[in-house]
DNA sequence: TCGTGATCCGCACCGTGTAC
DNA sequence: GTACACGGTGCGGATCACGA
């Protein structure tokens, strides 16, 4: 037994080396004193020439604009002093208008659909409304779903995350079910969150999104990194913004926004618990509108359902090369949009998910 | 009561498309 | 690179209806 403990220690140990060794083979990205490019693995071929073109102009535009310019003095915010060294801390507030259904309605909604019964399908909730059964509640004393309605019940009132694991193993995340079952919760328990990075993988985050919304505000918190030494900071700071009863609302993030963070949180060691229950934009967006719609981009939903173009914006691709640039020259110029666009992505989500809820209820 | 066929349900797989 | 949705397909098991 001892032996094998020590076996065990032993191999956890080299394939916890291994894995360490694989992260830091991004070497590349330990700031360096002098002025040397940073290598971000950047392929223009990714985007269309057109696009790049209208990106490079921009970043000359930009850079010319603002030459001489400081951070604060373009972009209003603090820094943030941790423990673990400081970031740039950018807070707006915003009025917005977001109904959500509410926490009752949601659970009538639910309760309603027979087909979360193990052994429901289409057919037997047909039967069974037609008997008489309208609810879960209907159910708790049917011989043979009596045991599972009760189950469902007792989950409904006791572990909301649970619920939306309960959903999700009879219908696609992008259920309109699941949507209804953010309800469950308020408006207030809601953390909007969206990353920009240096690349897809083991790259650095530069900037943390996070917004909360109130009675008709919102509230948004961007930590950015003025060089990448400041990313712990970063972290650090977009943790103080979650607890155990936050719920995610992000567009991707469930593949892409989350698994990165604790990517980097991993990378630095830090602790950090991102399992919350978490609704992904991206996937009711499609649903709702992929048929009206080229592509279900943020920027495509937004000019579609609120009418709003976006000027200067910068492809995704880019924000690496973007940020690279900011980093050589010390210009800040590059990163206006970047801060910008990230802010207003945050409360476009905020938006979209209310649009949502107002479409499918 | 038993056997048979129909129906329903759950699940797995595949290819395609799409987002960051 | 990765994960997910979606539509299609097919398989196996459970359940039900029906006739003998």
């Amino acid at each position: 037994m001892l032996e094998n403990n020590a076996e065990n220690k032993a191999v956890f140990s080299r394939i916890g080396k291994r894995w360490r060794e694989s992260i830091d083979k991004v070497k590349e990205y330990d700031v360096r004193e002098d002025e040397q490019a940073i290598d971000t693995e950047f392929i223009p071929s990714f985007l269309f020439s057109l696009e790049y073109q209208k990106a490079q102009e921009l970043k000359r535009r930009l850079l010319e604009k603002y030459k001489g310019v400081l951070l604060e003095e373009a972009i209003q915010g603090e820094r943030l002093k941790t423990g673990e060294g400081s970031c740039y801390h950018i807070e707006n507030q915003e009025k917005i208008n977001i109904n959500i259904i509410n926490p009752e309605k949601a659970k009538e909604k639910i309760l309603s659909n027979l087909k979360l019964i193990y052994g429901i399908g289409r057919a037997t909730e047909y039967f069974l409304k037609k008997e008489g059964y309208r609810t879960i509640e209907d159910l708790r004393q049917h011989p043979r779903f009596g045991l599972e309605s009760i189950r469902f019940l007792q989950t409904i009132n006791d572990n909301r995350s649970e619920v939306i694991n309960w959903i999700g193993r009879w219908f696609p995340k992008s259920h309109p079910l699941m949507l209804c079952a953010s309800g469950l919760w308020k408006k207030e328990d809601f953390i909007i969150l969206d990353i920009e990075t240096m690349g897809f993988f083991s790259r650095p985050i530069i900037l943390l999104g996070v917004a909360q919304v109130s009675a008709n505000h919102i509230s948004t918190h961007q930590y950015f990194l003025e060089n990448i030494k400041e990313e712990v900071a970063a972290l650090r700071g977009f943790l103080s913004h979650i607890n155990k009863n936050n719920v995610f609302l992000t567009f991707n993030g469930r593949t892409f926004d989350i698994p990165y963070i604790e990517e980097r949180l991993a990378y630095y060691r830090m602790k950090g618990e991102l399992g919350n229950p978490h609704f992904d934009i991206l996937h009711f967006s499609r649903r709702a509108w992929r048929k009206e719609l080229p592509n279900c981009r943020l920027t495509t939903l937004e000019k579609y359902l609120f009418g709003i173009e976006r000027e200067d914006d910068v492809p995704s691709a880019l924000v690496p090369e973007f940020y690279e640039t900011y980093l050589r020259s010390k210009n800040i110029g590059p990163l206006i949009p970047i801060i910008e666009h990230n802010q207003q992505d945050l409360i476009t989500l905020a938006n979209i998910f209310s649009r949502l809820h107002k479409e499918w209820q």
